[in-house]
DNA sequence: ATATTATATCAATTATTCATGATATATGGA
DNA sequence: TCCATATATCATGAATAATTGATATAATAT
């Protein structure tokens, strides 16, 4: 991850829409969902749920599939680890106690 | 951490000035650095970047103490934490290993 | 009080981004 | 082949945001 990548999945992220959509494939997973779906669990058009699922796709931060003639979208967690990574770089120098509590936010409870 | 402050965060971070002192504040820690060294540090006018400081600011990714005639700007860990869960919320349904890479890349390795 | 240093605000121009109607492409079915 | 469905692209007007010169405020020093 570089600075021209992760300001492309800031940038990316920082639209209602597309912060939305983000959040609905992180929580679906692995399975991801048709851009149609999509579109309809969010009640937004369909040209311009592909408009925006296109800018989440050159941010890197989903990927998608062909699945016949709908087209599947998954978040790409790898991306996700890359741009954490690029954001916190160095944090616990000397301070270790200033980073923990953010790791703990993301830490899975199951 | 709602929809409007996430936004609100992620669009401040989406400018390559912003990005640059969110993390520069990041690496330095609790000790923060006053306004006039982090535009020094990274080629900035004086102007632009009390614009840019006020932005993060206002998007509470940074907080900033008087000190005199300067002022001491810090990251705050504590949105950041919140803009983290936030995105990751529920990432872990049925797949913890998709979330598991993710929360180790900004483990401290010290 | 006046000057100096550090930072913030204002106004205006330029540049980006957004949603949308219209249209194009791609796949599958009849 | 022709039609229907799913998705993408294009062009454009409207809204937002970025940079900057000029100026204002706030704290310190003389």
């Amino acid at each position: 991850m570089d600075s021209i990548e992760a300001l492309s999945a800031f940038s990316a992220l920082s639209q209602s829409t597309r912060l939305d959509v983000f959040r609905l494939l992180v929580k679906v997973g692995s399975q991801g969902l048709p851009s149609g779906e999509i579109g309809e669990r969010l009640g937004v058009r369909q040209n311009t749920m592909s408009a925006n699922l296109t800018v989440l796709l050159n941010a890197g931060l989903v990927r998608n599939e062909r699945e016949g003639r709908t087209i599947r979208y998954f978040a790409d967690f790898e991306t996700m680890r890359g741009l954490l990574g690029f954001l916190m770089e160095d944090c616990c120098g000397g301070r270790p106690d200033l980073c923990q509590p953010v790791i703990e936010e993301i830490a899975c409870i199951l």
